[in-house]
DNA sequence: TTGAAATTGAAATCCATTTTCAATTTGTTG
DNA sequence: CAACAAATTGAAAATGGATTTCAATTTCAA
């Protein structure tokens, strides 16, 4: 996966113009190994770990790359840190359960919630290019417990 | 409605202990009557025009003091810019459509969209607090222009 | 009327993110 | 392989929306 992950980066970078770095590599590898949801702090808090020479700049950057490559989406949820998740070729589109609590994150996909959206577009004479769908609550886990922790 | 809306802010106040200011009162006069999804930036703007004296700080605070006395409620939408929209009593929750192109905003309420909400939340043993669905696209009149302008 | 507490405006600060810039690396060309 | 233009990097500075600070002012209960 992470080696079909470095090829698809080569092969975008190759294709306009870009340069191929070990620092690219090593921090799409980083990224992708981490699974998903990682907020650029987050990913340089990894990095620093593993390759303490790589700049904070440059996380944020790659990051960028990775998202016009197609290789990550950017989200923006509630608590102001832009997170990036990575995408495989296959994933499908999906949105997101948020515990307001844990901040945990669970990914859902419900064809009849999109086909609805693409009525109620429709119906307002608008042509859907995405969405986003979002639903806050309480996980199952926080349900149970007293009020906010830190 | 105005009226209405500054007795309920009088209201509130009182009841949390704080103060009833002609700055709060002017504020928020000018939000109820600009309509919907104003940025703090452009709310400063409008206020300026009618009460020179009004600071920036003061719009900014003001507008989370609304948020916080439930009568308006904060947006986050794709441009960066926190919005607040004013909240009517009466006024159910809706989603929107937001045209890319010309950043033109439709509200719209969709009652089976909201119970699969609640299907896929309890499924995965959710409890949900809020939401938020955005449809992004283009509005009917940006679909025949060329490319983005400025 | 008085004074403690809240509020204000202006400016300073915050903080995630972006940009700058000199030094380094890449990869193409000869 | 050498040489160089262009891209990239890290560190630090800058950006920009939002928040906070602080001294001065206003509110409102007593």
């Amino acid at each position: 996966m992470a080696k079909k992950a470095s090829a698809q980066l080569s092969e975008y970078l190759a294709g306009q113009g870009l340069k191929s770095t070990s620092q690219r590599d090593k921090i799409l590898a980083v990224f992708v190994e981490a699974g998903r949801h990682l907020s650029a702090e987050e990913l340089y808090a990894r990095i620093k770990k593993v390759h303490p020479g790589i700049g904070y700049a440059t996380v944020y950057r790659t990051l960028k790359l990775l998202a016009e490559a197609g290789m990550a989406e950017e989200r923006r949820f509630e608590d102001g840190f832009t997170r990036y998740e990575y995408k495989t070729s296959e994933g499908g589109h999906h949105d997101h359960l948020i515990c307001t609590r844990c901040r945990a994150i669970v990914e859902f996909e419900n064809e009849r919630i999109e086909a609805l959206q693409q009525d109620v577009a429709r119906n307002n004479g608008f042509l859907v290019q995405s969405h986003k769908l979002e639903i806050y609550g309480l996980c199952s886990a926080c349900q149970g417990k007293k009020n906010k922790p830190a």
